[in-house]
DNA sequence: CAAAAATTTTGACTTATATCAAAAAAACTA
DNA sequence: TAGTTTTTTTGATATAAGTCAAAATTTTTG
């Protein structure tokens, strides 16, 4: 199998729907240009969860995991440039290259890492060291994302997030 | 390899440290009987970060996975019964069952369920909600722990929780 | 079982952040 | 580039939860 030949590339305008919580995810997402995010709905507003930028992965984590639905939705915050996995070829290259199975635990090791690092933050920090936190690991990105998805990422509002960018 | 071979048992008394921060963890304990926690020291105070009941696995997941020192202690609640398994061991087996290594990323895949439902309750809710997702997640076992543990693991002051017991 | 230690509850007060509303600024678009 | 829409900022007020202190209760231990 030539995995150059399963990738396909498409392209997204701003504010393009990727994937839509209505359907199962298929495929998941290298992103080679752009910004995108996950987002869910929270009594009718958007609830951004993640970002990616470029060189890396994206998905609906339980929805292409479990091929389930769920809640979340990815879209592009700027004009992005994608590489598409389909899952039946991710399966492929699991049960066919056993250094596969392992990269897989691996990566899962990092994510599982940041969750916890972010968990560690939720639980003790004031609005104004988890904007600082999030400017940490962000870095590279924040400029790049508008203030109001930085503030439901970080379960604050977008005004307390403007005042404390206003202190600096 | 004989498994049953390679599993010491050792027991452990209330407030007894199963685990010392200052070591690097390299056993995973099997909870036959008994509960125990994790928990990280902030500001000289003790933060719960984890509490493992009967059936369960429990370690310190950076300090054992990449055999490095972490912040996490875990100590006993109750009086305790362990099976231990060596890191050695673990690794025998990941080497020589590939099962286990789809077992290892699938029950990552819970881990991670689970720390990602965690985000979501501490970002949008009240100390109330947050109260009752826990009781809800740990209901085996939440009139086992004490309330100052619960408190610091849900990330609300131990006033907090007892007010909002007290209405109730 | 009594004394000591640990845990939980209650009270008074403070503070960080949310909420609601409107103005200002920035980004699109025809 | 003027007008419209979206995003961000600012202001006034409300509220959930924190802090500090002490009392009450429960658990442990000699």
């Amino acid at each position: 199998m030539q995995l150059t030949e399963r990738i396909t590339i498409k392209t997204f305008k701003k504010k393009e729907l990727i994937h839509n919580a209505d359907t199962i995810c298929t495929k998941s997402y290298f992103i080679q240009k752009g910004l995108v995010r996950t987002y869910f709905l929270k009594d009718g507003k958007e609830v951004s969860e993640y970002f990616c930028a470029e060189s890396e992965w994206i998905n609906s984590p339980r929805s292409f995991t479990g091929q389930k639905l769920d809640i979340y939705y990815i879209d592009a915050i700027e004009d992005t440039d994608v590489f598409c996995l389909h899952v039946k070829d991710l399966v492929y290259l699991l049960e066919n290259f056993p250094e596969m199975e392992r990269y897989s635990r691996l990566s899962m090791g990092t994510v599982l890492e940041h969750l916890m690092n972010r968990i560690t933050s939720l639980r003790f920090t004031t609005a104004k060291e988890k904007y600082e936190y999030f400017c940490n690991v962000y870095k590279e990105i924040y400029g790049r994302i508008p203030l109001g998805m930085v503030a439901s990422y970080l379960g604050i509002t977008q005004e307390t997030l403007s005042r404390i960018r206003a202190k600096k």
